[in-house]
Parts: C-alpha cells; sequence; structure tokens
DNA sequence: GGCTAGTACTCAA
DNA sequence: GTACTAGCC
C-alpha cells in the first residue's frame, strides 16, 4: 500500500521527466505495477484460467519503447510474500474471492458490464502470471531478476549497489527503502515523474532539510506502513513534526505517552521490527548469486531475524530469481502444456538446496536472470571488473546492429514512429 | 489543517 | 498501488 500521503507531500519535488532524458541508463523496473494495470485487459480470460497474450503485450511495449529511447530495462519481479503480510494477502485473497463471485453472478444475469467491472477486482497476479512474461523476455533477451521475497527491496539494492540507474515505479515504498532514483508514473508515451533523493533537502510541504535516510524511514513508518499501522491520527504531517522535534521514534513515543496516549506494549517492537525490514530486506544478489540482505546486518545485532523470511539456499535463492521455480511453492515451472495453459510439476521441487532433476527451466537454461558478464560491464563501483575489447567489440557490433534494425524498422513500419 | 474512509482509476476495442 | 474528496475531530 506504500506510505499513504507520502507523494503528495514530495510534490514540490517531483519534476515532470521523460524516457529519453534517462537514454544511456539502467533502469529496474517495478514489474508488479505493469502487470497490475496490463492484466486489466484480460482480466476475464485470466481469472477462468484462460490464457490471454494481451498482458504480455502491454508490458513488452514499454519494453520496447524504454528501448527505443535508449534505457535498458531489468524487470523486477516480487517473489515470496513475508509472513508480516500474510493478513493483508488473506484479505486481498478474500477480496478477490467476492467480487468473481459476483462477476459469475453478474454473468449469469447477462450484465456483461458489471461483471467485466468485478473480474478486474479478482483478477490476482499469480507467479504463473509473471513466468509466461518471462518466458518472452528470455526470447527477447531482457534482463530480469525474480526476487525471493518484496520486489521494492530487490529494486532499491540493484540501484544501490550500480547495478542499475535508476527505478521505474508507482510505489511510494521506494522512497522509504532509500532508492536514490526514482522515475514514477511513466505511461506508455515514456512521460512521468523523477524523483532524487538528493532534492529532498529543497522540499517545500513538509520541511526534510535537516532530516537523515534513518529519520525518513522512522517518519514513513510512523505515519503508518505495509509492517505497522500508524497510531490513530497519525499521518505524515504528524509524524514529520514528531521526528523533527524529538529525532527518534523512542523519543517521539516516549513523547506521545507522557501526553496520555495509549500506546500498546507490542508497538514499540513493531516499530523496531519495521525498521530492520526496511533495511535488511532479504534480496537476491546477481553477482554472488546468493540471498543477501539489503544492506548488511550489523554483528551486534542479536536480533532473530525470522521475520524476514527464511534464508533460502544458494541453489533455491538462484532457481527463483532465474523465474525457474515458483518462489511461493519452490515447484519447477514447466513449459505450456497442449491446452496452453501453465502446469506447475509437483513432482519438482527444490527443497533445502537440493534440486531435483526437474528443476530447471530447459529453453535457454544458461541465460542467467541478469546476465553477470553485462552486470560487470555496467559496475561503477570500485569493484569493477576491466573492460576488455572482446566486450568493446560486442558491444559495437551490437550497437550497430540495433541502430540498422531501428532504420530498417522506421522505414517499414508506422507503429514505430508513433512511439516517438 | 490533518486524518480517515470511501470511491474511482489503471486497459483498450 | 495511486489520486481525490466528503466528513469528522
Amino acid at each position: 500500500m506504500g506510505i499513504q500521503g507520502l507523494l503528495p507531500t514530495l510534490k514540490s519535488i517531483m519534476h515532470p521527466r521523460h524516457a529519453q532524458e534517462y537514454a544511456g541508463k539502467r533502469a529496474a523496473i517495478d514489474t508488479y505495477s505493469w502487470l497490475h494495470k496490463a492484466v486489466l485487459s484480460c482480466s476475464r480470460d485470466l481469472c477462468h484460467g484462460r490464457h490471454n497474450d494481451k498482458y504480455i503485450d502491454y508490458c513488452m511495449r514499454r519494453v520496447q519503447m524504454l528501448r527505443y529511447y535508449g534505457v535498458q530495462p531489468v524487470l523486477v519481479f516480487d517473489g515470496g510474500s513475508l509472513p508480516m503480510k500474510s493478513d493483508q494477502e488473506i484479505k486481498r485473497a478474500r477480496s478477490r474471492k467476492e467480487n468473481l463471485e459476483r462477476a459469475l453472478e453478474y454473468e449469469r444475469l447477462g450484465n456483461h458490464s458489471a461483471a467485466y467491472e468485478c473480474y478486474q477486482r479478482a483478477v490476482d497476479i499469480t507467479p504463473a502470471i509473471a513466468f509466461r512474461l518471462i518466458q518472452v523476455l528470455r526470447q527477447e533477451n531482457v534482463q530480469y531478476v525474480v526476487a525471493p521475497y518484496e520486489a521494492d527491496a530487490q529494486l532499491v539494492f540493484l540501484a544501490l549497489n550500480r547495478h542499475v540507474d535508476f527505478v521505474i515505479t508507482e510505489d511510494s515504498d521506494l522512497i522509504v527503502y532509500g532508492c536514490p532514483q526514482i522515475f514514477f508514473k511513466m505511461d506508455k508515451h515514456g512521460q512521468g515523474v523523477g524523483f532524487q533523493i538528493s532534492d529532498i533537502t529543497a522540499n517545500k510541504d513538509i520541511d526534510l532539510s535537516d532530516f537523515t535516510k534513518q529519520m525518513i524511514l522512522e517518519m514513513c513508518i510512523m505515519s503508518g506502513c505495509d509492517y505497522l499501522p500508524s497510531l490513530p491520527g497519525i499521518g505524515v504531517k504528524r509524524s514529520h513534526g514528531l521526528i523533527k522535534r524529538f529525532r527518534t521514534y523512542q523519543k517521539a513515543l516516549k513523547h506521545l505517552e507522557a501526553k496520555g496516549v495509549l500506546i500498546d506494549p507490542q508497538y514499540e517492537q513493531g516499530f523496531h521490527r519495521a525498521i530492520l525490514t526496511f533495511r535488511h530486506h532479504r534480496v537476491y544478489d546477481p553477482v554472488k548469486k546468493e540471498m543477501v540482505h539489503l544492506t548488511g546486518v550489523p554483528s551486534e545485532l542479536d536480533t532473530n531475524l525470522d521475520f524476514l523470511g527464511p534464508h533460502l539456499p544458494q541453489t533455491t535463492a538462484t532457481a527463483i530469481a532465474r523465474g525457474e521455480v515458483d518462489p511461493t511453492t519452490f515447484e519447477s515451472f514447466q513449459d505450456f502444456s497442449s491446452s496452453g495453459r501453465l502446469v506447475a510439476d509437483s513432482n519438482a521441487t527444490v527443497q533445502n538446496g537440493v534440486s531435483n532433476k526437474k528443476v530447471g527451466f530447459s529453453a535457454k537454461k544458461n541465460l542467467p536472470a541478469i546476465n553477470s558478464s553485462r552486470t560487470h560491464q555496467h559496475h561503477r563501483s570500485g569493484s569493477r571488473p576491466c573492460f576488455q575489447l572482446s566486450d568493446l567489440k560486442a558491444a559495437l557490433v551490437s550497437f550497430l546492429i540495433s541502430w540498422g534494425l531501428v532504420c530498417i524498422l522506421l522505414a517499414c513500419n508506422p507503429q514505430v514512429e508513433s512511439l516517438v
């Protein structure tokens, strides 16, 4: 759900941007935010378990648009859900079920437009739906990675470690996770609004000039987030005022208690957990090819981190990241059966790092989730490997081929022109 | 003024 | 996931 009311309070530092302004850069994409809209055009079929490519077309058009403007996309998918979010998941599942029942009823009564609306609310973005898109990404040589848990944390990991230059999303949580550069609300033409953490000191609505990263995090959690509901009557403005005055959430809570506000004893512990969840979320490191924390866990931290979700063995984490196994069931994804429906083979599971023979997607098996050689090329940190001459040649050849293709397409296909 | 809760919206023929 | 807004404190 993100942080309610956060984006409007940061309006003064949100600037209209176009995808072409990010030419030459690499973007990590919150694919869920695309899929969420993309499935609307074919929700009825998806609710009935029938395949419909429209949502794939939606995503691929955006991929092509970004590539056209010189932006290299890396699509990031959500993985398993966290125990802390299970209540929310149950509520959403119940709401989808109710909407599906309503849709079927409206359809029986012949009210197709009402049924259609309910189908849109009933459609669930399953790992199988994501997997269909991943198959196309593989064919089109588009880089992707499936996060072990929340995509948000994975997106920020890629940005903080310079695997990408910025993130494309609709979700305000990216700011809470500390993402340095975000492109919000990008439409099909490539228009959206840009956000840079370095501008935060210039914000007008709420003064964040002396706020540290930690204070922004605490302000956001206090105003209510996915991992902790806010105290009654506390939104962004009041939590900002409290953190500005008291600097830490502990002191702010003490002040509220002194004023007679009743605070559940569990609340402070929940606050601490929420902080740790944002800071140390489990993500996949495409270079180390293993699960790591978004930011390193200090050795003195003796808290049990089980609420971050279990640590998965390297083979499992890699199979998930590559989209070879379902991140929620660990079952292997199989190709489509003759009926055109996606089936997961229940006999092919990865458990405790011991992979069954069947695990692994047969086609283009050796294509990594994020091609590590490419990833290395784009490293700008101290650990950046040497840039090889063969890489330069390959890059030059692929650049010339790409531009040749663009020119041919422009000459033959008026649809490409419409992207401009 | 700020928060809450409700509604509407995202696609695209 | 978002934005907008009526109604409440």
